[in-house]
DNA sequence: AAACAGGAACCAC
DNA sequence: GTGGTTCCTGTT
């Protein structure tokens, strides 16, 4: 991997599993957009474009420096793909989910953005969940400029603690907006504390995070998989619940069993497997 | 225009 | 601990 700087474009080369497309398609971030000539997003305090074209991966708005410290752990650089490839492959299923998806990564998001995203994801679409997570940026989020444009950063907690469910309501988030108060002021109040949740095992992680209002098994599981560092998590929703009956087994009654049959099967890389899987149902469109 | 899609909370048992 | 019902809003 080479990687240049020029004027506040980086490029990026040698890269291998990496497919944009993918990356931003499965489920897994909210915030990137394609506008004609690359993925739009807004991440932390940036706008950035990503464009690939195939062999080089170029970064706009960003510097060397932010490579290092950011974009190289964001994009989950440091993994070798090829690897957990090919161990999922001796699975035939995988096999095809995998041909299907190449080039996804695991994004290494922040954490407080995608507990919050993933308490709104609860019992709704993907594009939905896009719409109210603009309508909260723009509410409550700082606002940036960019190529002038208007662009508006996630909601800090302090924001977001101190929003009341009305207006958290006229967001969009309907029954949502209690769950999303509490939570970020249970956040504010040091009950629970994102950053820590890192350092400790996944069953301990999930416990701390099943604490916050509107988080359930699969909304936690999201949120140590997207970004906390915690690959064995295996969030199962009704896509992958229905491609599990459809490729594995006919009869999977409960989300427990698919969890424990994951566990088994794909042990401390159930995580990807999820992302193959979530991207090869949505796109297949099975059990539809 | 009624039906549907989509996870967690909550309340029985 | 399991099963059924309810919560909200955009889409069909």
């Amino acid at each position: 991997m080479q990687v240049k700087y020029n004027s506040n474009v980086l490029e990026v080369e040698g890269l291998t599993n990496f497919h944009p497309e993918h990356i931003f398609e499965c489920g897994q971030a909210f915030r990137w957009n394609w506008d004609g000539k690359g993925y739009v997003g807004v991440v932390a305090d940036k706008v950035v474009r990503i464009i690939w074209d195939g062999a080089t991966l170029y970064i706009e708005n960003a510097t060397l420096k932010d490579f290092d410290s950011f974009w190289y752990n964001y994009f989950d650089l440091q993994t070798n793909y090829g690897e957990i490839i090919d161990i999922l492959s001796k699975d035939p299923v995988m096999k095809k989910a995998v041909k299907y998806g190449w080039g996804i990564r695991i994004l290494n998001q922040d954490p407080w953005e995608t507990l919050i995203s993933f308490i709104i994801s609860a019992n709704n679409g993907i594009k939905r969940i896009k719409s109210i997570i603009e309508r909260l940026s723009y509410k409550f989020g700082q606002k940036i400029i960019w190529q002038d444009q208007e662009y508006y950063m996630f909601p800090s907690v302090e924001a977001l603690a101190s929003a009341t469910e009305e207006e958290l309501r006229e967001c969009g988030c309907g029954y949502r907006a209690s769950y999303i108060q509490r939570t970020a002021q249970l956040v504010k109040e040091g009950q629970i504390n994102l950053n820590d949740l890192r350092n400790i095992d996944y069953a301990k992680a999930k416990e701390h995070l099943l604490k916050c209002p509107g988080v359930g098994p699969k909304v936690a599981d999201c949120i140590l998989l997207f970004s906390l560092g915690k690959r064995q998590a295996f969030p199962v929703d009704v896509w992958i619940k229905r491609i599990m009956e459809t490729l594995y087994y006919d009869e999977m009654k409960v989300f427990k069993d698919i969890r424990k049959f994951a566990e088994n099967k794909f042990g401390l890389l159930a995580g990807y497997a999820q992302q193959y899987l979530f991207y090869y149902a949505r796109e297949k469109k099975i059990g539809k």
